[in-house]
DNA sequence: CGCTATATTGATTGGTGTCAACGGGAGTGG
DNA sequence: CCACTCCCGTTGACACCAATCAATATAGCG
């Protein structure tokens, strides 16, 4: 890995592996997200693309050498590193402490907002969210911490109880956000009942 | 908070928690762990102190009026949050696809060897280890995803398969290395046999 | 010597994992 | 155009690990 970057369009994910194959998703990299390490010679992760992806990418021996001379992009760079981390620690909750119901409704609802943020239609964070789930069931398996059965069981749970709405294989409606982050147990606005 | 530092001695963790009080520690702050946001006016953890604990501190802007005229800081900053950016991306393999033994297993590994590096006695990464467990059983609990139950159990059933030596109720000695991080899954010799 | 916090251990339940069968769509080749 | 296959997803039956509920040690401390 001697060059760095930002993806474009499209969506790469990072995973651990341990021998015996059990495997763990560590970070989805999605449009606007930097990938590489400077200062850094070896990657400790796999980086794998999971769908067509579109990069912008430099060499990093001439990127190292404009994050001394450019101070501004060095502490940019610090930026995104520590909302990466923050990323991570959110994780952890949701690995360590969420149910199988939680954890779908809690990767539905941050891809969700990712992907309205990212096209800034008008109305931006309220109204029905329609999105393209760019995920295959094992891959939501491996960055929940599930297997694949279970995933598709929740998915179908989710979906009979009216929390989202399948189109297709890929395509997913969520009628109401708060009610999909209520099941997430990102609870804002807990009971507001009337 | 408008501070930062660095810890001296002890330990603190930072968590996060749920409202119906799930909790998660996101990270573990031993000796030489920097505390603080640059750049960042929130913290969005809690950070408790389960030690007594002795911290260096600097106001924050101070410190980050100091990163800006002094690349070399800013730069061995990047550096840690790298380091615990990848901290945080292990543990999630550990949360996500370990189980309770295993994660038993990773924690004290990784305090044992957190351990001996600082103390470096000698003989190093070698020889039986032994340390006083800096954290309770809730606290282990918190860290690995676990109750406090599942805690006791698998730390009594490694105690009985002579993985790890418990006197009295906090320090703890590893007879074998090696047998321990195999344990833990990071089989990094696997079956090398004779 | 109680009193409280922490730790251990037991009995039971339940949520996920595992194993397995089946369905549907896309691509391929006859 | 139609079989055939492969990949992905769904669904079911069952097992098992860890959570839960509960009782009992043990240690620290006034």
């Amino acid at each position: 890995m001697d060059f760095v970057g930002s993806v474009v369009s499209g969506i790469a994910s990072l995973t651990q592996t341990m021998e015996d194959g059990r495997t763990q998703m560590v970070g989805l990299l999605l449009p606007s997200d930097f990938v590489g390490r400077p200062g850094r010679s070896a990657a400790a992760y796999d980086v794998v693309a999971t769908t067509d992806l579109v990069m912008c990418c430099f060499r990093k021996a001439p990127f190292e050498q404009l994050m001394v001379t450019t101070p501004h992009v060095a502490q940019r760079l610090l930026e995104m590193t520590l909302d990466e981390l923050d990323a991570a620690r959110e994780w952890m909750l949701v690995l360590g402490r969420k149910t199988a119901r939680e954890k779908i409704a809690s990767l539905l609802s941050i891809i969700a907002q990712r992907d309205a943020t990212l096209n800034m239609k008008g109305g931006g964070l309220s109204g029905p969210f329609v999105f393209s789930l760019p995920l295959t069931r094992e891959a939501m398996a491996n960055y929940l911490g599930l297997t694949l059965e279970t995933v598709s069981r929740q998915m179908s749970a989710l979906k009979k109880d009216g929390v989202i709405r399948l189109e297709g294989k890929r395509s997913v409606t969520i009628p109401d956000m708060a009610r999909l982050l209520e099941e997430a147990g990102d609870d804002a606005d807990g009971g507001m009942v009337s």
